[in-house]
RNA sequence: GGUCUCGUAGCCGAGUGGUUAGGCACAGGUCUGCAAAACCUGCUACAGCGGUUCGAAUCCGCUCGAGACCUCCA
């Protein structure tokens, strides 16, 4: 690929995309609000992740190194009821908080692997950083940003805005004199002075299981601080990018920009990235209007919102054929559609990967079809470059897959590829789709060599067949396949054989 | 109610003011023993109304509609 290529990133925080200009040549910190692990995990949850999974892999692809931090919250985020979302899951399931988080944080994994994605570089606990949540609330109170009310710490958003003119509300687009007059009643807004403002270290209650001592009083740390706490630990006071999904924009987002400038004054993170929703039936998954699929639902088929099942691969394509900041509506009829083109995309590769280079007659001389195909490659990186466009990128690869098709078919002149042009599409094919769109090969044929063996054999006695003209047995042979599962494809340069289910 | 985003063909979904996005579906055709696959051709577009411009899907305004956030959510 290219050595000089002009990334550029859609910034949440000045609502416009910018040239990518790390803090160190090279080197790229960013840090991406991982799950609460106090359910299974969330459909919605996957996307935001495949996402962030994507831009991690792309960074790596034009070769910086990347420290990429995303957490685990296990403690401080509350229900509307006021209640430890840990806490709660534990006394429902009988079980120590710290079970609760441990069963969805494997569970978490899981599906973070089934769908393909990296691990983090790092990958912290909030119950895992209290001595530095606690610093952190001692320096904002240094600061004088933080006041107390009957043991627990909360922010004081009048006063930080007052000295910080224009800084609160700047990344989730809010009017802070709105914000100040808000009257809502919520819970514990008794204590502080003006409903603005947010907990930093919460008093624990007799009830609460997850608690621990501070200065103040034994309790629990404020839900946004653990990543201001933990980016600030790992990436330091300033680092490069800072994701997460578009809802935790306001209040949890602008909430750590508080905190970092009111603790020490530093902005957290140059680039802000938000991923936008994971729709069903147009809307927001909502438990409540029963309006959610889970993943396994997906996976099997077992939904009214769906006719059948999705592979994590095909799903993983669904999410490719759109740009992260879009929302995606999740439709039988989109996933379908995504299913064909995922398969073709690696139909397409497989055909690549076995074709051979025309060198004997080759002069040497490029083709208009060299040039097509060369262009093509560059749009593929250049929509990647353009804030992480997976859709244009594919887009691409599908037009090359056109002229591979062509070519392995005899439509075209295998000459006018040159070699070196083949051998090119074969690297950015492979790097496209398993290094930065990070599919891989799902059809799961026998290891030892069984199925391939069978399958060759039948298809040579079917060959036979043909030869002489008993289609009889042939057609057997094919709707048979077909029976179970099994598409037998014929070409110029042979038959082809593939699992359709 | 406030803030923001968006309205693109049958469906999904990209799009930097002037050049075919792409996928799926559909209809013809090529290939095939017949199919499938593949390839070729075609088919429906830029919510509406104004404005800026030589030129607007793209910029501006208004109207209508949708969604997100404002409250736990990725």
């Amino acid at each position: 690929m290219n050595t000089e290529r002009t990334l550029k990133l859609y910034n949440s925080l000045t609502g416009q995309k910018e040239i990518f200009t790390p803090l160190t040549p090279g080197y790229v910190g960013m840090y991406v609000c991982g799950p609460t692990v106090y359910s299974d995990v969330h459909l919605g949850n996957c996307r935001t992740f495949v996402s962030f999974d994507i831009i991690y892999r792309y960074l790596l692809n034009l070769h910086y190194k990347v420290r990429y931090v995303r957490n685990i919250t296990d403690v401080g985020h509350l229900t509307d009821d006021g209640e430890d979302r840990m806490a709660k899951g534990s006394k429902v399931a009988q079980l120590e908080p710290m079970e609760v988080a441990q069963k969805y944080t494997v569970g978490f994994h899981d599906m973070m692997r089934i769908f393909n994605t990296l691990p983090p570089s790092i990958e912290p606990r909030a119950t895992g950083h209290i001595p530095e949540q606690i610093d952190l609330v001692q320096a904002i109170i240094d600061r004088g940003y933080g006041y107390e009310r009957n043991g627990s710490i909360y922010f004081d958003v009048s006063k930080f805005n007052e000295e910080n003119p224009g800084k609160y509300g700047q990344l989730s687009g809010r009017v802070i004199e709105e914000l100040l007059t808000e009257t809502r009643a919520l819970k514990n807004q008794e204590e502080k002075k003006h409903p603005a403002d947010f907990a930093i270290w919460m008093k624990g209650r007799p009830q609460d299981l997850m608690i621990w001592k501070s200065p103040w009083s034994v309790g629990f740390p404020g839900w946004h601080l653990e990543c201001s706490a933990m980016s600030t630990k790992y990436l330091g006071q300033t680092f490069d990018i800072h994701g997460g999904g578009n809802d935790l924009k306001f209040p949890h987002h602008e909430n750590e920009v508080a905190q970092s400038l009111g603790s020490c004054g530093h902005a957290p993170a140059n680039y802000w990235l938000h991923t936008n929703m994971l729709l069903l039936n147009g809307k927001k998954m909502s438990k409540s209007d029963g309006n959610t699929i889970t993943p396994e639902q997906l996976f099997t088929g077992t939904s009214e919102h769906i006719e059948k099942g999705y592979s994590p691969m095909e799903i993983r394509f669904f999410m490719l054929q759109a740009h992260y900041r879009s929302p995606l509506d999740i439709t039988d009829h989109g996933l379908e559609s995504a299913q064909k083109g995922y398969r073709r995309l690696m139909e397409t590769y497989k055909i690549l990967d076995g074709l051979a280079p025309h060198t004997e007659d080759f002069d040497g001389s490029e083709s208009a079809t060299d040039r097509a195909i060369l262009d093509l490659v560059e749009q593929a990186y250049n929509g990647m470059d353009d804030d992480f466009n997976t859709a244009v990128a594919l887009a691409a690869l599908n037009e090359i897959g056109s002229y591979i098709h062509k070519i392995a078919n005899q439509q075209l002149d295998a000459r006018e590829l040159a070699p070196w042009v083949l051998e090119r599409i074969k690297t950015v094919f492979q790097n496209f789709i398993f290094d930065i769109f990070g599919l891989k090969e799902e059809a799961e044929s026998g290891t030892d060599g069984t199925v391939e063996g069978l399958m060759n054999l039948i298809l040579e006695i079917r060959a036979q067949a043909r030869a002489q003209k008993d289609f009889n047995t042939s057609d057997k042979i094919r709707d048979g396949l077909s029976a179970v599962g099994i598409a037998v494809k014929d070409g110029k340069e042979g038959v082809r054989w593939e699992k359709t289910n």
